[in-house]
RNA sequence: GGGCAGUUAGCUCAGUCGGUAGAGCAGCGGACUUUUAAUCCGUUGGUCCUGGGUUCGAGUCCCAGACUGCCUACCA
């Protein structure tokens, strides 16, 4: 690299006209002596707090975006705004003083942060605002906002920058404020059913608890590979090992496979455990944590998706109870002799039903292609599929009468599996036997100290993971997970 | 990985048969002391994603690439 002189490099933006008026707006208000930066600005009240618990001639301070600005000549009216709430500004040349108007209306853009000193009034029209006698700048905003009247639409723009698409638009602001409330909520709820959250290993040697392509790293000072979780499993049932009852981890798994409107590569998981219990005690908690969700937030057990114009186009029905039948019960609907068809007639079939199956498949990857398409890829209300084959199912307990199913379920809301059950396995010989099974068709390797852990001795257990992503999905109808992670990944730039 | 679609002003979008690059909002200048998508008058602003090609002439046609979206594949 060659030296650079002093001035930044022109850049195709420094040449906009825009941009180089607000920097000219900058430097005007440092001449006159304003921090166009701000600095500790002590508030009476949120924006929310004065618009919901509004009473007349009350003095406030408020800070907030300058989102929207009618000017009347002596009086200008703008809106001052923060994530959560929108609250008219009251600006007139007689409440100030001059220099103080001056500068707002000749310095201060759409997009600036403002503070506010001011009484609360009613104006002609109804609106309830702050009357202003006093304005600090709190920062230039040095780039326009976006169209104030249709926001961000485009959908990279509202991915690589979210301030945007949050500043912009009021439905991605409610989104991401739900979800983190129900996460909240979550944890507490849990909490108060006595279970402990925990957080282990991200970083681990052998990754484990699910079958799939792990994102891969190495650790310099042990000169050792570690992989990104796929899964917390295997850690937590070291916890029921070593006596944690009723544990769970809600943090952020990573798969290295595609991309797709259901699939971030990091995703948000909750798995939990509960020791001496089964996949039925799991399912009515699920059930029980899921319409708890729905009635505190959404405030039905009827969850209404809508398109771009306010159109319903899908209603999820969560009353309870909620539909509980078994795998093979399922596949008997589409097709009631489908068990006693030979794997051949089951190929023949999947040609008739439209369901496009490869030569590769095991003749049980087969029946599974034709539930995913047409049982779970069209199942909206919940369903709880049980009794799901062995195969599908590694680390789960077998069913004592039929050793060919496993005590799971496997909940699907929305067309996709939002939660999966089991009563887990916690025989060693057999546990060891189905992983080293399952190694040998994925070139992985066995997690000899999950094992080792299990010989101790893991009482029996519930566990689930619920994929909070698409249960996010599911209760704001939102039809992509980009529209329910703050930052999804995209590809760089350049 | 495969298929389809998209990329034009800061934002939202038009752009017909291949013939001078358009609108609304934002911005800038002006009017207005109760507006709220304020209004009214005037006005600035373009690497038409990138690179090749065809053509007298390309935003438009062709080829290659980039990124995004949807579908598909992979994905307990």
């Amino acid at each position: 690299m060659e030296s650079q002189p002093s001035t930044p490099p022109a850049s195709p933006e420094s040449e906009s006209a825009l941009l180089a008026v607000r920097r000219e707006k900058l430097a005007k208000l440092e001449a006159a002596g304003i921090n166009p930066w701000g600095g500790r600005f002590d508030t009476s009240h949120s924006i929310a707090q004065i618009r919901d618990s509004f009473s007349e001639g009350l003095q406030v301070r408020a800070a907030g975006r300058v989102t929207a600005c009618r000017d009347m000549g002596k009086t200008l009216f703008f809106d001052l705004s923060d994530l959560e709430a929108r609250f008219q500004c009251f600006f007139n040349a007689k409440n100030v003083p001059e220099d103080t108007f001056s500068t707002f209306k000749n310095l201060v853009d759409i997009g600036d942060w403002v503070g506010v000193e001011g009484e609360t009034f009613i104006t002609k029209t109804g609106e309830p605002s702050i009357k202003v006698t006093s304005l600090t700048v709190l920062s230039k905003s040095l780039r326009p906002m976006p169209d104030k009247w249709h926001g961000v639409a485009d959908r990279e723009i509202k991915y690589r920058q979210r301030y945007l698409d949050l500043m912009a638009n009021q439905r991605s602001r409610e989104v991401f404020i739900l979800r983190s409330r129900m996460v909240a909520e979550i944890r507490t709820w849990l909490q108060d059913r006595g279970f402990l959250e925990v957080e282990t290993p991200m970083l681990q040697a052998v990754p484990g608890g699910a079958a799939a392509r792990p994102f891969e790293t190495f650790h310099n000072a042990l000169g050792q590979p570690f992989f990104l979780r796929i899964a917390p499993e295997l850690y937590l049932k070291r916890l029921l090992v070593g006596g944690f009852t009723k544990v769970f981890e809600l943090n952020r798994n990573f798969r290295n496979e595609g991309i797709s409107r259901r699939h971030n590569p990091e995703f948000t998981m909750l798995e939990a455990y509960w020791a001496c219990a089964d996949f039925r005690q799991m399912a009515d908690l699920v059930e029980d944590l899921v319409c708890h969700l729905a009635e505190k937030f959404i405030g039905s057990l009827l969850i209404e998706h809508k398109d771009a114009d306010g159109n319903v186009t899908r209603t999820i029905d969560l009353s309870r109870p909620w539909q509980r039948t078994p795998y093979r019960d399922l596949l008997r609907s589409i097709d009631p002799l489908w068990f006693d068809y030979s794997p051949e007639q089951r190929r023949t079939r999947c040609a008739e039903l439209g369901v496009e199956i490869s030569p590769a498949m095991e003749d049980y990857e087969v029946t599974q292609q034709v539930f995913e398409k047409l049982i779970e890829e069209k199942t909206f209300n919940p369903c709880f599929v049980t009794h799901v084959p062995a195969e599908l199912v590694p680390l789960a307990r077998q069913n004592p009468d039929d050793p060919s199913i496993v005590d799971v379920y496997e909940l699907i809301i929305n067309g996709v599996e939002i939660s999966p059950g089991y009563s887990e396995l916690n025989d060693p010989i057999v546990q060891r036997q189905r992983l080293e099974h399952q190694a040998g068709e994925e070139t992985q390797k066995v997690d000899e100290e999950f094992l080792l852990a299990l010989e101790h001795g893991m009482p029996p257990a519930g566990g689930i993971g619920i994929g909070i992503d698409r249960l996010i999905m599911m209760l704001t109808g939102c039809d992509s997970i980009r529209d329910v992670v703050l930052f999804p990944q995209l590809k760089s730039k350049d």
